[in-house]
RNA sequence: GCGCCCGUAGCUCAGUGGAUAGAGCACCCGCCUCCUAAGCGGGGGGUCGGACGUUCAAGUCGUCUCGGGCGUGCCA
């Protein structure tokens, strides 16, 4: 139950009844935690439309409201605040609602069909620092989505079919021109065993890019093979299967570490057959433009302030720009999945790129009633802001860094109280590694760039991801040792002390969170709401000894407390995909 | 040049037009004979880049300005 929407719902009637538009209303935290629980302005803002001063609005909503038995307290102060604060009774019962309900009370949303594209992986480069940010948002985000009743389809819109198989085809060429796949007239059988391994393919990529700078007989040779690829050349067709195959295989475990998978593996190579209709559509409406040799289409729109240059849909020399292989993966999904709305979990760079797209789809009539939105996050930079970059300069790679992380949890978890075995040492390791970069990330709000500071990550106190684990480890072993000692969990009574009435809002709070963090995108806002539930549970925990507490009542009310509350951090650790360990 | 995003504590960042702007780190001081101290409490630290405007009320909205990042047709 949203008590922020309960508590508006009976705002509102009180305005109502009094003569006040029901808008005015709107209940929000408070922002005086020290005054009340809740708060309401709209007597300010009413005071001009009736006339009428904004404290005797309060005045008269407070006195409508403070019959109420569900508030503790109903106040109107100074300019025309209307503070109020929960009973201690209706509280309890609350908390009681959502320990008997396998959601916790947590609201379900009117279903949406959603397709996300997240990722940006590549085959046959290896993943980076760089595409942590796609992953990792992009899977909470479509976790958060199914959690809160909505149908999910994740595709990984794998990059298979760009001008970097080209560059990987040429350099094997050059590296093993004796292969059959790149002998025109070769007509038998082609092997099933790939020519490269990933290790060799994270290191041809890398070569054949250079190489394509510095000679351009190469880089010509690489287009050309883009170009042959894409017409359905079969030896390229069976070697890039091969690449694909070894690639996607690679790709599964990394992104297997980090806790995060796709319901597809859809590649760009897999709009290619969709172009041909994309293009005719755009051809019909007369939308397409020659333009230096390419094939364009204008994007403005007459009230733009934003420059909008015209997308290119077919390059001079015939190939397909990636906007056009965007377009062919609209038609794809819209036919296949009749989707409510796409969501692309891209880099800010690519702003523009989405603008165009998503308008020159609209304009060749590729959607549905589908919107398509551009999930934008900022660039990880290093610590002098700079994007970036390991010690000698080179682009860290996101296994290495899961590695240094991971090897940094075990070391600690090495040095922790608990006994552990060494299998357990390193689920652990694995574990709390995952949950300090995803937290680390993730508590910054999308949009912006941020510093990666691997130190940081490394640190493990304060506002970090173990912290989070901590807490619900302390709870797990609580409830394990209630259980040992056969001491019973009841009826969660009324708080009996400030850090309990917190501890109870904060559980309160999280069903007003995530719709909100589903309306914005925005993981930072669980993150956030997991540091309330959390902070409040460790100063309430610190504050009373539950096992040994002499009041049977007031015992079994706090296991049962602790219980709903170790749910509700399972929970949103789980929409963020992070595990709770066993020990720490 | 034009456009988009961002300037909040020493650092890294939150902040749904409302009351006294919050966390974490770092620094200083406390708390384990008692359920996991990867924890809890306290302290110092801010003209929210600047100016003007809208509003009963601006860190939040608008205009301008300074600083930083990014984008701006044949890579993705």
């Amino acid at each position: 139950m949203n008590i922020r929407q309960e508590l508006t719902k009976i705002v509102s009637g009180a305005f109502e009844k009094l003569g006040y538009a029901p808008e005015y209303g709107a209940v929000t935290v408070s922002g005086r935690p020290d005054l009340c629980q809740f708060q309401c302005n709209g007597a300010m803002a009413a005071a001009k439309e009736y006339r009428t001063a904004p404290a005797a609005i309060a005045d008269g909503i407070a006195e409508c409201l403070r019959m109420d038995k569900r508030f503790s307290s109903v106040e109107s102060v100074k300019p025309g605040f209307i503070n109020m604060s929960l009973s201690d009774a209706w509280l309890a019962e609350l908390m009681n609602a959502a320990g008997g309900d396998d959601r916790l009370t947590l609201p379900l949303m009117e279903p949406r069909t959603i397709v996300v594209d997240y990722g940006g992986a590549n085959v046959a480069k290896p993943l980076h620092v760089g595409h942590l940010r796609s992953a990792i948002i992009g899977d909470t985000l479509c976790r958060l989505a199914r959690f809160l009743g909505h149908r999910v389809i994740s595709d990984v819109h794998l990059g298979d079919w760009g001008l970097q198989m080209g560059l990987v085809i040429a350099e094997i060429e050059r590296e093993q021109p004796e292969l059959c796949y790149f002998d025109p007239d070769y007509e038998g059988d082609y092997p099933a065993e790939p020519p490269v391994t990933v290790d060799e393919l994270n290191v041809i990529y890398p070569a054949a890019s250079a190489r394509s700078k510095t000679d351009a007989e190469f880089a010509a040779k690489a287009a050309r093979a883009t170009v042959e690829l894409q017409d359905g050349r079969a030896g390229y067709t069976a070697l890039w299967r091969h690449v694909r195959g070894v690639s996607i295989a690679d790709l599964k475990r990394n992104y297997g570490a980090l806790g995060v998978s796709f319901d597809y593996w859809y590649g760009e190579s897999d709009a290619d057959k969709y172009i041909p209709r994309v293009i005719g559509l755009l051809r019909n409406k007369k939308l397409l433009r020659e333009s230096d040799g390419a094939m364009v289409v204008d994007t403005a729109l007459p009230e733009d302030k934003e420059p909008m240059p015209p997308m290119i849909v077919v390059k001079s020399n015939g190939g397909d720009m990636y906007g056009t292989t965007d377009l062919g993966t609209i038609l794809q999904r819209v036919e296949d999945w009749k989707p409510d709305e796409i969501w692309y979990v891209v880099d800010n760079r690519q702003a523009l790129h989405f603008k165009q797209v998503f308008r020159c789809a609209a304009l060749a009539g590729l959607l549905d009633n589908t919107d398509c939105i551009h999930i934008n996050f900022g660039t990880m930079n290093g610590r002098d802001g700079k994007p970036y970059k390991t010690r000698d300069g080179g682009v860290m790679r996101l296994s290495d860094m899961i590695g240094d992380v991971t090897k940094s949890a075990y070391d600690k978890a090495s040095g922790s109280d608990i006994a552990m075995s060494e299998e357990e040492k390193l689920r652990v390791a694995r574990a709390v590694g995952v949950a300090a970069i995803k937290i680390g990330d993730m508590l910054n709000h999308r949009t912006r760039d941020f510093i990666f500071d691997m130190d940081r990550f490394l640190a493990y106190e304060g506002k970090t991801g173990p912290y989070l684990q901590y807490t619900a480890v302390r709870i797990n072993s609580l409830l394990a040792k209630a259980g040992e000692a056969k001491v019973s969990s009841g009826d969660i009574l009324p708080p009996a002390s400030g850090a309990e009435r917190e501890l109870q809002l904060s559980l309160l709070s999280v069903a007003d969170a995530l719709p909100r963090a589903l309306a914005e995108k925005a993981p930072n806002i669980i993150c956030e709401v997991l540091f309330d539930v959390a902070g409040a549970y460790n100063r309430f925990y610190f504050e009373n000894k539950i096992l040994t507490c002499p009041e049977e009542g007031r015992r079994a009310s706090w296991l049962s407390l602790s219980r709903l509350t170790g749910d509700m951090l399972g929970i949103l650790l789980g929409l963020l995909g992070i595990e709770v360990p066993e020990n720490m």
